[in-house]
DNA sequence: TCATATACCTGACTTTAGTCAGTTAAAATT
DNA sequence: AATTTTAACTGACTAAAGTCAGGTATATGA
């Protein structure tokens, strides 16, 4: 359809003209729009110059420049690796901080406005994860965390919420098997987190006791990065560790509520077994021999 | 909601990160991107060399520039504008609409390569034109055009197909009192539609019979650009037209199953009225004075 | 008609971004 | 221990974008 063609491309013209608009943070403060990049991203936490130098596609000799006029502008201090002689880190001063959080203010003032400004802002931030997660896909990364951090938290929260609203008789966290963080964290389990962009979105978790066998828990995708396929890459990814700690059997529990889930793992070489614990939601239970 | 902020913000970046590759049809045909954007607005039908300046937001001198070397590439031709000697009109020469084809032909490949790979391409298309609309409100432009055209058909049938779904008994034009195209043009009538960077996004309709009297028509905004006041927008400049053909008397019919609708005619100072035609679909009427 | 404003142009300039070849020092590999 | 790779750096360069002070011809308004 040539009017979907058009409606994509009205889009891209809609936010190539405003996205100088939109992340002006980076105009405004006298700083060429590198500096800011770089400054934006040793202000984020990325410490590693290579990693920053690859993050923003730089030459190096570029980078190198860029950040010894962040030095000189008394932003950031740069101090060998501790492992590799070779690195170098980026750390924000004083006022390196102060320039940041203006920056950051300035970006959230804008974003606050546009939502400010929308007669309907809710509706307006989901279309724009869609669209975020749709333009990012390539750039999903996934990571261990800890169960228990912020960020683990939050998915858990929303996993709960859609269970709650899927599930004919409600979910409540309390009245099912909750794993205790010790048993999703390494050296018998695991906890991982699926990143857009610094944006978490998805999550699974391995049950283990110690022994050959665990449980995968937790499995949730955010509802705007649905149909990228990134459950069967959580799961993958599960599976791999669980045979990095030596584990040979996987199980898992499921609901019939969540026919997208079943066929995930039918598809995934899942085996339908018996019921094996007395968790009173679910009521499809899984197996799979790694 | 800090959270909503962070969403926003996360949008942009992915956004800020991608549109080099979304728009990349500039890139990759040897040309720098300011000769390239020229290129392509002049080829959209943009040939006042004045207005393109002021979209594209350039200096005057880079204008000259990066016009002299698209003529010198003898892509594009100028000449003096008819009217103002001191204006000058851009065109696309027989290679230029060869060239200016090539980006239109990537940059629909792109879009579509995004479609393709996307599991839920029309929730994708409207997330898009929602984020699109509310970045672009300011950019709305309201102008006159000929009932008849390809664009106003397709606005029109945009609200048929609204109308057909929001009726109990459905909606079919035949049935309707169908305005004759020439009684919504100038001098009886006129017709407008509102655009967002060469997107249709509304329509109104003013149908004259010569006398002082008009009715208003086919008032209509797209899904993608409600809340924005558009509705008004389009109003004021129907009445604006109808004062300077000599109007000074305004109806119009409506439906109580549209009660946005009644609600913005009894806010803008229209009062109700017995009903004055036959129309098996209306049920609720509406009279002016301006 | 005369002063002023406007639209476009030209030449001289700066800043920013990016490229490339070569250097240095520290891993990693053999 | 010798060789190769790697990460960051330096200097020399180019391309592109943008700025600024005039200049010319036309239009506009008092």
């Amino acid at each position: 359809m040539t009017s979907d063609i058009h409606r994509i491309r009205r889009f891209n013209r809609a936010v190539t003209r405003e996205t100088g608009a939109l992340d002006t943070s980076f105009l405004g403060r006298g700083r060429p729009l590198g500096a800011a990049r770089v400054l934006n991203a040793i202000g984020k936490g990325q410490d590693d110059i290579g990693h920053i130098r690859k993050y923003l596609g730089l030459d190096s000799g570029l980078m190198s420049r860029l950040l010894r006029s962040l030095e000189t502008e008394g932003l950031i201090t740069t101090l060998p690796h501790p492992k590799d002689g070779r690195r170098r880190i980026a750390q924000l001063t004083q006022s390196g901080e102060t320039e940041f959080s203006a920056y950051e203010e300035l970006s959230n003032a804008q974003a606050q406005k546009l939502l400010d400004a929308h007669p309907k802002p809710n509706a307006l931030l989901a279309a724009m994860d869609l669209v975020a997660s749709a333009l990012g896909q390539d750039d999903i990364t996934i990571e261990r965390a800890d169960p228990t951090s912020a960020t683990a938290q939050s998915c858990l929260s929303q996993y709960y919420d859609e269970l709650a609203q899927r599930f004919e008789r409600g979910f409540d966290v309390n009245l099912s098997c909750d794993p205790d963080a010790g048993d999703m964290c390494p050296p018998r389990g695991d906890f991982i987190i699926a990143n857009s962009d610094g944006q978490a979105i998805g999550c699974a978790g391995l049950k283990g006791s110690g022994g050959t066998t665990a449980e995968v828990k937790r499995l949730w995708v955010s509802p705007a990065a649905r149909g990228l396929k990134l459950a069967t890459r959580l799961m993958a990814e599960i599976e791999a560790r669980a045979l990095n700690f030596g584990i040979d059997t996987l199980r898992l529990d499921t609901n019939s509520a969540l026919p997208e889930a079943v066929a995930l793992y039918r598809n995934a070489g899942w085996t339908e077994i018996p019921r094996f614990n007395d968790d009173p939601y679910p009521d499809v239970f899984f197996e799979k021999r790694l």
